[in-house]
RNA sequence: GCGAAAAUAGCUCAGUUGGUAGAGCACGACCUUGCCAAGGUCGGGGUCGCGGGUUCGAGUCCCGUUUUUCGCUCCA
């Protein structure tokens, strides 16, 4: 099976199964935006709760938050989302290449400075009369010529950015004859910005902006919210705050099924620290999160860490925890040192004070930051792609022929069902036993009944979706109250007493069996 | 965003030079059934992604559009 073949078959059975379908699908969908199915959502839920616990309650530094979506325009200001994504860009057709209209134009605009200097120099060192700049800017008509267009394009340049003019930005391009660095053409396609945040208006929205965004990130609620939660909560530095929650981009390419979406969930940590201390913590931090993917028991090799060599201007440290996705190897959490950076920022563009006071040093300071940050639906995808694969299994009945058996093999306590309860035969009271038997464990653990079709097809259709135990009530059943317990992984099956099922139960599909790894 | 391909039942697909939309699986009911998917009978389900055009007639030909996949590009 080819990785594209595997991608293709883990979104086919994502929708079947009920674990992700796309949005509004009755209206053709709507681009870059999925739903999580009657499966997806617990699965989802259990990793959600897997980060929660391994942070929060594992932590004793460690405290949850559930900021709102919507914040005050100006923490975007403070953040840097509302200077660094709002310039107009152009693509060249033929070079492919995108730029910045204003670099492109200040480019052009250096040049005809350059083309002056030029002049200066070579009139500069003709033999003669001693030389005067000044006169020579103002006199020599080639130089005036340059001087001319440069003033021109400088003046049309800031006029159209200010109106946000973008068939006049265009329009400065083409006359300046201004052409791909690359393709060396003027073949441009329209002016369009991009933006990154989703924008919306609040109350009103005649007079005045009451524009708001959808928040790019969850970390900034945690910023603003730091000295809240630290005077509260009585925290002493080192500590960290964490968060699960939706988050909006724009993306101009959102593709990879679910891997990169407009509307996702984040599930991130920042943790303040004294200033100094941010890359030992960083390095905590780093092998800390990466025990934890590696706690799920698949591939160790299938993960690895990806050091960024280019930092963002905020951080002073940063690695992806990369996982081998169908389609190569693809970031599923980062993180970064981002110094004191944004609760500096905060301070500056509020003007209150955000600071701490450190009683064993006795004196305040901007603490630092460290921040895990990861896409809970990469993670439900890097998970879902892990466990999906195809068995070989010999035909019973046939002897020789083989099948294919398809298989969620998901960590028991992840899986959205932990157990299938099934009478072997839809008659005779086994049902009403199996039922009996189910409602005392549906209240700890998320069952399923079945009573249609073969035992053995019933049994596939639980490996499909993951459910990790299947037990089936028989005749016996009614008298010694023994129940056959059939392992997926292994297809391996034994008699258990009933009154065993909770505690072997709890001690398999437990999110402890997860959690003792971390601790 | 550019280029290429695809879209027919819940799923996988067939559909002849343009002439009344099919199969298997899945689904529902009843019967049968002692542990690793394909038993029997009956049944439900599609204005062929959407919108135009050509034609007496379009799932089929043409144009546009949407969505998805692949490659390029982008990704604080």
């Amino acid at each position: 099976m080819t990785k594209e073949d595997h991608f293709k078959k883990l979104v086919a059975h994502c929708k079947e199964h009920g674990f992700v379908f796309p949005s509004s699908e009755i209206y053709d969908g709507l681009g870059a935006v999925y739903d999580y199915g009657q499966l997806g959502v617990e699965l989802k839920n259990n990793i959600k709760r897997y980060w929660w616990e391994s942070m929060v309650r594992l932590h004793d530094n460690v405290v949850g938050l559930d900021s709102a979506i919507f914040m005050h325009p100006t923490v975007w200001k403070a953040s840097g989302h509302v200077d660094a994504f709002n310039d107009p860009m152009i693509d060249n057709k033929d070079s492919k290449k995108r730029y910045r209209v204003d670099v492109l134009i200040e480019e052009q605009i250096d040049k005809y400075d350059e083309q002056i200097e030029r002049e200066i120099e070579k009139a500069a060192a003709l033999p003669g009369d001693e030389f005067n700049e000044i006169i020579f800017r103002h006199t020599d008509p080639r130089v005036r010529e340059y001087t001319k267009r440069r003033d021109e394009l400088s003046i049309r340049l800031s006029q159209a950015l200010q109106d946000d003019d973008f068939d006049h930005l265009r329009q400065i391009i083409i006359d300046n004859k201004i052409v791909c660095p690359v393709s060396g053409t003027c073949n441009w396609t329209e002016v369009r910005q991009f933006n990154l945040m989703f924008a919306t208006e609040m109350g009103f929205a005649a007079e005045g902006s009451n524009k708001i965004f959808l928040r790019p990130e969850t970390a900034q609620g945690i910023f603003v919210n730091f000295l809240n939660v630290q005077k509260s909560g009585r925290m002493k530095i080192p500590f960290g705050i964490a968060q699960v929650g939706k988050a909006f981009r724009n993306e101009i390419v959102a593709r990879q099924f679910i891997f990169r979406m407009r509307e996702f969930e984040q599930m991130e940590m920042q943790f303040f620290v004294r200033p100094g201390t941010e890359l030992e913590w960083f390095n905590h931090w780093k092998e800390s999160r990466m025990k934890w993917h590696r706690a799920l028991g698949f591939n160790a090799g299938d993960y690895r860490f990806h050091d960024h060599e280019k930092l963002a201007h905020y951080a002073n440290a940063a690695t992806d925890i990369e996982y081998r996705f169908p389609f190569g190897f693809k970031e599923v959490e980062g993180i970064h040192s981002r110094t004191d950076f944004d609760l500096r920022r905060h301070q500056e563009f509020s003007g209150k004070k955000i600071q701490y006071f450190d009683p064993e040093l006795n004196e305040s300071f901007t603490p630092h930051v460290v921040e895990t940050s990861i896409g809970l639906d990469r993670m439900f995808l890097q998970v879902i792609s892990a466990a999906y694969y195809e068995d070989e299994v010999i035909k019973k009945k046939s002897s020789t022929a083989k099948e294919t058996r398809v298989v969620l093999g998901l960590p028991p306590a992840l899986a959205p069902v932990k157990l299938a309860v099934m009478p072997l035969v839809k008659k005779n009271g086994l049902p009403e036993k199996a039922t009996e038997i189910l409602d005392q464990l549906r209240f700890d653990f998320n069952c399923q009944y079945d009573d249609k079709d073969s035992i053995g097809r019933r049994y596939r259709r639980q490996d499909a979706i993951g459910t990790p135990f299947c037990i089936t009530v028989d005749y016996s059943t009614l008298t010694d109250n023994n129940v056959t317990i059939r392992y997926r992984d292994s297809m391996q099956q034994e008699r258990v007493d009933v009154e065993d099922l909770p505690a072997f139960l709890k001690e398999k599909t437990d999110m402890k069996t997860l959690l003792r790894q971390l601790y």
